[in-house]
DNA sequence: TTGACACCACTGCAAGTGTAGTACTACGTT
DNA sequence: AACGTAGTACTACACTTGCAGTGGTGTCAA
């Protein structure tokens, strides 16, 4: 078993990458050697099996996702507005357009989890800890609306996510600026008395 | 090319199972033969390549999402509520539950989608149709809400089925009750004057 | 010099496809 | 009633493909 760390994470890029390419039907250890460009036989080395791959793989997605720290920090001066909110939307649809493979690599796993109980407890972990911090951040940041807020929001980008990864034209009809500004603005629910009378 | 209408229907039923049990990965020939109880060779017979199986496969699973009809006219007795529409989620909910390998091979199908323009023409208009009708029922019912409070529960509707096939237990802490009750409340929005005046 | 890794080639295996051939059934013909 | 034909079910097999795993060799660095 190989232990070089950068190689390892190459052919886990590679891994997602075929994944996305080919759906999980297409991943072999050839075919994620072929695309990392290394000789035949090399994620034979390094992984076990093509189940360990897959864990790995999961893991790998994982770290992919994190949101980087310093753009979050230049979003947040801003007043805590439901346009705020709605623009914290637009970013993610954003990060999601930038790294599509990641996402449909994520997809294929989700699917990959229905028949593999301990990678559904990796995606478990994943999803939860994800809809955790962000309603975390979103109450810890005093942004409008509550816990439900988030959940509804998580879920209802959830939708848009896979929609646009998979049939994107069925949303053609709503563009995506109104379309996310009004989630966010229901999500939120009415302006409570307190919060109206202040601004 | 066989012609036997029931035989086909049965090997399609089949390679919906496949496709939920095993994926796309496992879709093959001998695999729809085995869990069809027919012998090997038969779905050669009928499909002349993997491609046809999965185009036909998608029409199959269009006509088993379609909804009863004698069950939506019993449910729209009621008067058009707040309570009516979260009913309505509901009973997409157990439809779902229902029939979870038919919602299993339809997500298996999108991320194929991804990779088929033809079946990807297809999926987009089965999803493109579903959300018209949804929302010509639901203004035609006189439903509360407009057609963006369509669009916002088609959405939801997805990231919480799609999750509770892949990953239930991110959502336990939020029981499915208030957490629909909740979803379609917001997403109808506020209730104007006019309506508020006639409750 | 030794150990870890890259690279390469080969063997063997497993799965699946497609087809050819046979048997059965139903239906129409004379 | 015997026969013929068409469509289908069933079976078996040959052929191809593609992958996994391993062992051997080269290479670099400590």
């Amino acid at each position: 078993m190989r232990q070089n760390l950068a190689r390892r994470t190459a052919l886990l890029d590679a891994a997602i990458e075929v994944l996305a390419r080919d759906g999980s039907r297409g991943l072999t250890f050839r075919a994620v050697d072929a695309l990392a460009g290394v000789p035949t036989g090399t994620a034979s080395n390094y992984f076990t099996s093509r189940d360990e791959l897959i864990a790995q793989v999961a893991q790998r997605t994982r770290e992919r996702l994190t949101p980087v720290e310093s753009e979050v920090r230049r979003t947040m001066r801003a007043p805590r507005t439901r346009d705020l909110v709605t623009l914290l939307m637009h970013q993610l649809l954003d990060r999601m357009r930038q790294d599509r493979p990641t996402y449909l690599a994520m997809l294929e796993l989700r699917l990959e989890a229905t028949r593999r109980p301990e990678l559904r407890a990796v995606l478990v972990d994943v999803f939860s800890e994800n809809l955790r911090e962000s309603i975390k951040f979103h109450l810890d940041a005093d942004l409008p609306g509550d816990e439900t807020t988030v959940v509804l929001l998580y879920l209802a980008m959830s939708g848009l996510l896979i929609d646009d990864l998979t049939v994107p034209d069925v949303l053609t009809p709503y563009p995506y600026d109104t379309l996310i500004a009004t989630m966010v603005d229901r999500a939120i629910g009415p302006r409570d008395a307190t919060r109206q009378s202040l601004t």
